[in-house]
DNA sequence: TAAATAATTGAACATATGTTCAATTATAAA
DNA sequence: TTTATAATTGAACATATGTTCAATTATTTA
């Protein structure tokens, strides 16, 4: 006995709460700029401190350019920022939703705190 | 005035602190399986509901067979979880994590409760 | 000023990804 | 049992993405 009055009291309600298509949208990016190991690792370093790019690859195991051009894709994002002394230039999050939303999802994969 | 002792300080404890490849990947993943728009609808339709296929596609948008293929790989990750019932499969989140994240990665990208 | 270091950029390349379409499986209804 | 509906699957296609490499810009040091 499948689709009873309840589910499609439900069906109609979700139709009306859903989202816009343009916030889907920017939540799919926010989530997809996060979504590669790269970007992963970079934003694990900027936790809590900022370094300069050379450090930053060093630490991710990456060349510069490539750290450069993810990081170019992250300031894009407003999700780091960025300042410079001299030759150098630090990075940092711009942002502390980042950080919740790194520490729910390394909670997600290591299993932790499982209420279910 | 670059690279003072602390700046190094932060860099050993950042190189010590680094989470494994493998646990940057695995994040990596779980974000990536996020960050596409339509698995986002899929996702804000089953937060607090479970739906059939054929509603999950009408309420994004989309074909059944799109959806399939993205629920599959929603399962894959243990994001959803299915359950069938005569000639209907029914999905629902599998994990309250998701559903955490969610509300943080909407948040920032509407722009809420900016404490900076 | 010249040389060295740091960071960025653009193009090219290979790889990955999402949707469509057609075919297939599973279940219910006639 | 036949037909219809629901969902899944595989292949193909086009698009998007990340890294490398070489060249360029910016700043400092010699």
């Amino acid at each position: 006995m499948p689709l009873d009055k309840d589910y499609k009291m439900r069906l109609e309600h979700v139709r009306r709460a859903m989202p816009s298509q343009e916030l889907i949208y920017d939540v799919a990016e926010l989530f997809k700029v996060c979504g590669d190991s790269t970007r992963v690792g970079i934003l694990c370093v900027l936790i809590g401190s900022e370094f300069r790019v050379s450090d930053i690859a060093d630490l991710v195991g990456m060349s510069s350019s490539a750290i450069s051009h993810q990081l170019r894709i992250l300031k894009h994002m407003r999700i780091v920022k960025s300042r410079r002394e001299g030759r150098y230039v630090f990075y940092s999050l711009a942002d502390r939703h980042i950080e919740d939303i790194f520490r729910t999802a390394f909670d997600h994969v290591v299993g932790e705190y499982c209420d279910e």
